[in-house]
DNA sequence: GAAACGAATTGACCATGGTCATGTTTTGCG
DNA sequence: CGCAAAACATGACCATGGTCAATTCGTTTC
């Protein structure tokens, strides 16, 4: 539960967390089951919520991992220069939140309270907070309103994107899309 | 499941729905067990299945009716004048919604797909629609967007503030406040 | 009203996340 | 070292949502 100091409990963590990773890189995420994995990691089922006080936490944790490895890509990119560029940007982050009901779920949960999945989002609060630039704003985007904020719209935004995309499974929704619609529409300059 | 033809059949839905109801007065929606139900409604647990694919669906059924009562209410009150009223307005609903983790965590699943909850929802854009106006748009609010552009906008923002809210339980999160700030900041024309 | 047939109901059973009293290993200390 | 305390691990057990083959009930047909 919290960070183990013996040698012993360190190296049972471990191998909690490889014996979870190579079952999700398997069958998914919504497919792991505890018994699963204590069995994989070969130690008792009590064990593993001697380490992580639920499921979720274990699961937040891969799941931030993945989100982290978009964000160093992203951190490279290129700031984009329009509303659709920005949601295009954004693009590979929705893909693996909205890859499977479960994990959408799991985020959505996670993403305003304390834990890694909130970190690794505010990262990329971080990230789109440069691109809209100082105090002054950077357009094309709107000018007007504190980076902060709009970084907050886009998250809200790409939340109901993501969420209408699950809810529909096999409705051909396209989070993309209707997420350029709402970034054309807020954080672009009225006309 | 479907709609009972037989006149037992429907005795007995009405039976498990009324105990639910009532659990759900005395216990609050999260405490509610279906063992507990079918035990009131004097019926085996496989009959709840019967009628009910999962119990979210019994409890969606539950929550869609209580968000109904209060659309009534707001259907009748004036159309707010500010980006404050407007939040204001949207306060008892915001409060039902985040009375219980639970509750808020349903509403969120069922929010954006088929079924009672999404239904009243979208009765809430549609007042919300006729607030903003027709194509012209009606001040103090921005004209240049789609109502209906607006009214998917207050829902992402609804939705993000009442996260916070149920994910943060006792750090004192307004979500009335913060609702407030994101319709301000999107919503008005800026200046 | 008897046969036949689908609707409705039953309850034993299952899957799975989570608990906890107990046992075992490691560590720090005199 | 010897030993007590703390950390760690165990697995039987529990709670609860959900399944399904078997059974009972209601309705239709002749």
């Amino acid at each position: 539960m919290t960070e183990p100091v013996q040698r012993r409990a360190r190296a049972t963590r471990a191998n909690l967390v490889a014996a979870a990773e190579s079952i999700v890189a398997r069958e998914g995420f919504g497919a792991l089951r505890v018994e699963q994995v204590v069995k994989a990691a070969g130690v008792a089922k009590g064990t593993f919520f001697a380490h992580f006080a639920d499921k979720d936490v274990l699961m937040e944790q891969l799941v931030a991992k993945r989100i982290s490895r978009l964000l160093d890509a992203l951190q490279t990119a290129r700031r984009p220069s329009s509303a659709k560029g920005l949601a295009a940007t954004l693009g590979p982050i929705v893909e693996l939140l909205t890859c499977e009901r479960y994990v959408f779920d799991l985020v959505q949960r996670a993403s305003l309270a304390d834990g890694p999945v909130a970190e690794a989002l505010s990262r990329l609060d971080l990230i789109l907070t440069g691109w809209f630039g100082g105090l002054f704003g950077a357009p094309p985007f709107r000018t007007d309103l504190p980076p902060k904020v709009m970084a907050e719209g886009i998250r809200a935004f790409t939340l109901m994107a993501m969420a209408r995309h699950v809810a529909n499974p096999g409705k051909g929704t396209n989070p993309g899309r209707a997420l350029a619609v709402h970034v054309e529409a807020f954080l672009m300059p009225p006309e």
